[in-house]
DNA sequence: CATGAATGAGCATTCATTCAT
DNA sequence: AATGAATGAATGCTCATTCAT
């Protein structure tokens, strides 16, 4: 029973809100962040400019929801995911494959999430993926750290380990943003395989 | 006899240039691709907005010229460095590890050029690193297209090895976005090392 | 049989108009004329903007009834206050009183009744106070006029006079545009007195 | 020798500035504050809206240099030609005549400023004359402080005399507004009279 | 009786660019 | 060689108003 503070949105919000989140995707692979603009989104909606300010505060929050949405979602399947795996080492290929599956399915939306998270920036200039950083990748920390400290995976800072994981994947979705339907197969097995095999504790010989 | 099209460049010229392009580099790191615009790049070059038009032909020039001029330089450098060493594997290492301290010791450069090849589109909507892709990255293809062949690196589609490569060096920048007097070292390190048994020929067990 | 050109005010409907003839004031008080928007006043009266425009044929609509409210109620106290009043400088002093008392006990309703006359403007750049300014003024004109004819008051034009008189009485409220809580004693006081010495025929010497 | 800690303006910018002060002045008078877009201030002007921002750098910029433009030079008026009179009384006759000579003389500047002042407000919905209010009004409360301490001027809160007088002058802009060629000669000669017997301590009877 | 939805006109402001000097 | 002046197009956003329900 969640106790509304705002009243519960009506058919038409919902359905509007995603038609608009929907084409501000579109606007931003097709034009690209910098010129998306509101005008760009509305002609995409087929709504007048003041429609999209009516279901959003600003461009901005709209831009943000898309982000969000994406990545919620992302994140969502990751978990569920992840938990049906056991051992560092199989929760991780399980997380690499989950996520470029996800992109591979969710085209759009990824590319224009990720060219949002990469070009927006608050008033003071502040890039998005530096605000709540930390929390966006808790799973992916969590599966390294382990797996470093159970000696299956490459000792070093968690940090550089991230990036590079987080490297790899999101180049999926720059494959993409070069050819919209490209085919990711390739990439899923070789970038995962690749993963796995660079991070894997170093053998002594 | 050379056929002077254009006639040489003044001393001044070539400084104010520089001068410029220096400028647009701060800016973009100071204020992100999207607010760098013609006023604040002359604001920190302590010049007149028309100056800037005087020495490029647009706005957009002096940006593409930021990238040029950064990109030469960087893959100048790697043609040297792979050129000593001999063997793909070695070549590739040394490719890698040029890459990353060639990211070290030019920081702004690097982060400024990377952010106007990720956020810059034609007027048409096309994104940059999709026009002449295939000479940029024409010295790693074939380190990694002769590794392959050879035996020594996973077999795999070329673009989809390059794509990785280039994702995890890239990386490198991502972290000085982060943070621009982030210690490389331990990236340096580490993703080299990722990257070299990640692409290793896997051995028959 | 009277006529009924508009059927005769339901409750709910005298009960709305007043409630956000009060969120007009308000919302005039709190922003200014300038930015006394519909949602503003919707906002204040827990109401839709539609609502608003269903009680009043349009914005302009309400606040030139509020205006109305707010003078109209001023001047049938006016007109019974000096009417116990005998003799012009006791009605002249009857009527500043009152002016003042009145402005001091419905503090709200006057100021903002005075920014909108003040502020507005008819489309085509007319002020308020221009239009229909003979009948506001005239049990003030009355007085004047009559005190000055038996030699009672400062000879001048009338309209001089009336200016005189309406610019002091009306500084009772831009006293509470200053602070809304203001102590009005001293200005109804000094203020009366000033103008009840200040229009008093100058005695030969 | 002044230090020019920004360069010298040009004799355009001089000029333009001094006409979209002009401009401004009379949209101001035209349609009103609230009406008193830049597209009008602009069209007045006979330039390019954004001709208007590259001298002003906002639109509430330009309109406080009018208030400021027109207020100081009022003010110096004062300055001056009270200096020339001797003894509290005479000092506020010529203090109110110097004030309704200017607004005389500068009706369209007086109009416009005080329209200003009194309608516009910060972002945060203060109005123009609750700030500074202090220093605008100094000479005024020197002139009636020192009146009243001598015994010359009827006894009352120093605040609430500044409030009449000011009311009784600013009353002759007013006339303006309403009729901008009306004839002030009555209303400085009366107004003045009765500001003076009315101020005038009460003789003893 | 009242609202949510939607819009078009207008707003202040930004910006890359042109041009005479 | 360099600039100040000026602009037109575009941007994000506000707002009073309309209308179907």
């Amino acid at each position: 029973m969640p106790v509304a503070s705002r009243p519960a949105p009506t058919f038409t919000e919902t359905a509007r809100r995603a038609q608009l989140i929907e084409a501000a995707i579109d606007t931003v692979n097709e034009v690209g962040y910098h010129r998306a603009s509101l005008a760009e989104i509305a002609r995409r909606a087929q709504v007048a400019k003041s429609a999209v300010l009516y279901y959003f505060p600003s461009k901005e929050a709209l831009l943000l929801h898309v982000v969000e949405h994406v990545f919620t979602a992302l994140d969502e399947r990751l978990v569920v995911a992840v938990a049906a795996a056991s051992g560092a080492v199989d929760r991780l290929r399980t997380y690499a494959e989950t996520y470029i599956d996800y992109v591979d399915t969710h085209r759009s939306e990824l590319t224009a999430g990720l060219e949002i998270v990469v070009s927006h920036r608050t008033p003071d200039g502040t890039p998005l993926y530096l605000t709540g950083a930390e929390e966006d990748t808790a799973l992916l920390r969590r599966i390294l750290g382990e797996g470093m400290e159970q000696g299956l995976f490459r000792r070093m800072p968690l940090r550089t380990a991230v990036d590079i994981v987080e490297a790899v994947l999101d180049a999926s979705a720059t494959t993409l943003q070069r050819d919209r339907h490209a085919d990711l197969a390739p990439f899923r097995d070789q970038g995962v395989a690749v993963l796995m095999a660079g991070l894997a504790a170093p053998t002594r010989s």
